[in-house]
DNA sequence: CTCTAAATTGACGTGAACGTAAGAAAGAGT
DNA sequence: ACTCTTTCTTACGTTCACGTCAATTTAGAG
């Protein structure tokens, strides 16, 4: 029972640029073009020309976008769309959630991950349908082909 | 019993590069492109400034190759390669059938495009694979959420 | 405080996959 | 033979998603 850090919820950034772009698999570039384009957000209270510091939470959150980006084989606008969606959903949420005492802070954040692991699931699966009606479509396509080799096979 | 057109295996190419355009959904820029790039095989036979001339079966491989580009994701030089190795594939097995009499014309036919179909099918199913991967991640993810939020509601 | 590795901004470069413009030629219809 | 639409070739332009200098700055180690 001895878990009293006082950190309620610190970000403990930590990790340079370089060291997100290792764990990630990516380049320092890379990330600063995401955050160029709006597609991570600008690391907050940072004056220019000082180092970008991340945390824990950072690599996990590129590290989905670079999956959705591979898996769906989508733009990085539309991942900037989607990444939006989220966070616009988050926020409702929260609003609705508002008037809560605050006994549910974790169950907040709990609640928001589930969210969005929700919607990437509907995305995932909706690409899944369209590979599998391709996959359905050769099938058709093979078993078509037998019964004319069948056909032939009984006259030639 | 009437099946007796002069046409042994005519190509009946009479679709001029606007209309197969049309047909798959690209302009005709994408098509001379593909061609240029050894996607397509180049019109036979035809002098240069001359108009290119399609067949039903253009327009089907065309529409074959936008499907797995997009199914899969991949980029022209890999779709390029496939279709090499599909025909590469085909030419091997036309030589090892060479010997029969001729009765199996037809026969061989089919036979490449279930060549074509089976490994359009393997990479189709390969693709299905990585995206059920993730899926599996994002429902085991939920599951974990689920499990932390049922312990808050336990004891906050 | 110095040294150094790593990061910052700014700018230009690059490969893929076409778009677009221009002038000439082809080919279907009359 | 003539018209009118479509195509042909050539060539430069464009967008996306970063790569690659280059000239500073920053920040952690000693």
């Amino acid at each position: 029972m001895a878990e009293a850090t006082p950190q309620v919820a610190s970000p403990v950034r930590e990790l340079r640029i370089g060291e997100v772009a290792k764990r990630t698999g990516v380049t320092p570039r890379t990330i600063r073009y995401y955050e160029e384009i709006g597609l991570l957000p600008a690391v907050a209270g940072r004056d220019p020309g000082s180092h970008r510091l991340y945390g824990e939470r950072d690599v996990e959150r590129l590290e989905e976008l670079l999956q959705l980006k591979e898996v769906l084989g989508v733009t990085l606008e539309e991942l900037r769309e989607i990444a939006t969606a989220e966070s616009a959903r988050a926020a409702l949420r929260r609003e609705w959630h508002e008037d809560e005492p605050d006994a549910g802070r974790r169950r907040e954040i709990i609640d928001e991950a589930l969210g969005h692991v929700a919607s990437q699931l509907e995305l995932v699966r909706r690409r899944k349908a369209e590979i599998e009606g391709f996959e359905d479509e050769l099938v058709a396509r093979r078993r078509l082909l037998r019964k004319r080799l069948r056909e032939i096979g009984a006259n030639g």
